[in-house]
DNA sequence: TAAAAAAAAGGGGAAAATCCTTTAACCATA
DNA sequence: TATGGTTAAAGGATTTTCCCCTTTTTTTTA
C-alpha cells in the first residue's frame, strides 16, 4: 500500500519532532523530511522525489513564514496541500493563511485523532475546518469585516491621545473636536474591536504597537 | 598646562563620538578615550596611564551598567570621578546613580556650556546637580521615599487586574475585598505613583513590567 | 445635482471612576 | 493596657465614562 507523504516545516525543533511522529503513526501516512522555514522546504522541493502530497506549515517561522510561503506553493506547486499549523488564534491570520491557500487551519494544540481526521480529509475532500475557523471564514464573508474593522487614521490618532491621562474632553481640545464626537470615535472603536471601556483600548493599542510606551 | 583626563563610557557608539568631540573641544579638558561599557573600562583601569580623573558614564550599558560600574570605581577608583549621563528621567534611577556614587547627572540632551560647567564643578567643588536633580535629592531625603513609593505584594496584584476591561467592583470581588477598599489601594497608588487616572496606571505597570500584556 | 455615506455634534441618563473624610478592626509593643 | 501603625471599609459628593438614540453638517458618489 502507497502511503501519503507529509513534510513538517516549523522552525521549533520540539514540536516538529512531535508532530512528525504523530503524522508517522498514522499506518498510512509517511513523513518525508521537516524544514525550518520556508526557504529550506523550497530548496528541497527541487528535487521531485521530496514533493509531498501535504505539507504541515507553521505560520510563524523565520526568515520564510507560513503565509509567505504558502503563497509560493500555491503559485509553483499547485498540487502541494497546505495544512496550516499555528497557535495563532487570530482572526486576520488565520484568514490570511487560508486566502493564501491553506487547505485548512489546526491549533498546535490539536488532538491526535483530530490531525488524522484533518490530514484525511484535506486530501480526500480538499479542505478541513474546525467550526472555529468555519466561523471566522463566514463572518469575514457575510460582513466585510476587514474592512469595517480597518481603524481610520483619525481613530489612531485619538487611540494614542487616549493611552494618556487625558480625559476625553481634553482629547476632545487637542482634536479640534466635540467632546461628543470623541464620544463617538470611542463607541465605533469599541464596537469594531469588542472591548468595554478604555483599559481595554490601552491594552489593545499597546499590544498592536499603534501606541508604544 | 596640563589637560583635565576624561574617559566616556557609553554603548551609543554615535553619541559617545559626540560627547567626546564636545569635551575635547574644550581646551583644558581630553578625551583619553571610550568604552561601550563598564567591563570594557575596567580592564582599561588595570593601566595607570588609563586612569581618567572623570567618566562620562552612561547608566543604560549591556554587560555592565552605569550604576553597577560607578559602584566599583567608587569601592575601587575612588579618585576617579564620575559625572551620570542618560536619557532616563526616571527618579529612582537617579537615586541609585547618585547613591553608586555619581558626583552629577546629566540629561544627555544637555548644553555644551551645561556640559562644560558641570565638567569643571565636578572636578573643583566634586559635585554637580541641575535644580531637578537637586529637587530629587531633597525630596528622598525629607519623606523616605523610595520606602513609601514600594509597591506592597497585594497592590502589585490590584494592578494587575486594574489592567484588564474588568471594573473596580469585578476587581473587589476576586480579591475578597470590599469595592471601596479597592477604591483605596487606588487611591494609594495613584498618590505614590503621581497617577490621574487608571489609563496611567496601566501605562506605568507596563512600562514597568508588573504587566506583560 | 440629488442621494448616500461619513463625520461631527448633541441630549439625557446610568454606571463607573475619582476624591475626600471618617470609622472599624487588628496587631505589635512599649 | 494604652498607643500607634497598618489594613480594611464606608459614606457622600463630583466628575468622567459609557451607552442609547437623534440631528446636523460635510464629503463622496452615483
Amino acid at each position: 500500500m502507497m502511503k501519503h507523504t507529509v513534510v513538517v516545516v516549523d522552525d521549533h525543533n520540539l514540536l516538529s519532532q512531535a508532530i512528525g511522529g504523530l503524522v508517522d503513526s498514522f499506518e498510512n501516512f509517511k513523513v518525508l523530511y521537516t524544514c525550518r522555514n520556508g526557504k529550506e522546504l523550497i530548496k528541497r522541493l527541487d528535487h521531485p522525489d521530496d514533493v509531498p502530497e501535504l505539507v504541515l506549515m507553521d505560520v510563524n517561522m523565520p526568515i520564510l513564514n507560513g503565509i509567505e510561503t504558502t503563497e509560493y506553493l500555491k503559485k509553483n506547486f499547485p498540487r502541494i496541500k497546505v495544512l496550516a499549523l499555528s497557535i495563532e488564534e487570530d482572526e486576520a491570520v488565520i484568514l490570511k493563511m487560508l486566502r493564501a491557500g491553506a487547505r485548512g487551519y489546526l491549533l498546535k494544540d490539536v488532538k491526535k485523532i483530530e490531525l488524522y481526521n484533518a490530514l484525511l480529509e484535506v486530501l480526500e475532500k480538499g479542505f478541513y475546518h474546525t467550526n472555529t475557523v468555519t466561523k471566522i471564514l463566514v463572518d469575514s464573508l457575510t460582513e466585510d469585516k476587514e474592512k469595517e474593522t480597518q481603524l481610520k487614521d483619525r481613530e489612531i490618532e485619538f487611540i494614542r491621545l487616549a493611552c494618556t491621562e487625558k480625559t476625553y474632553k481634553e482629547i476632545a481640545d487637542i482634536m479640534h473636536l466635540s467632546p461628543k464626537t470623541i464620544e463617538g470615535y470611542r463607541n465605533n472603536i469599541f464596537e469594531k474591536l469588542h472591548l468595554r471601556n478604555r483599559t481595554g483600548l490601552v491594552i489593545y493599542a499597546i499590544k498592536n504597537k499603534i501606541f508604544i510606551p
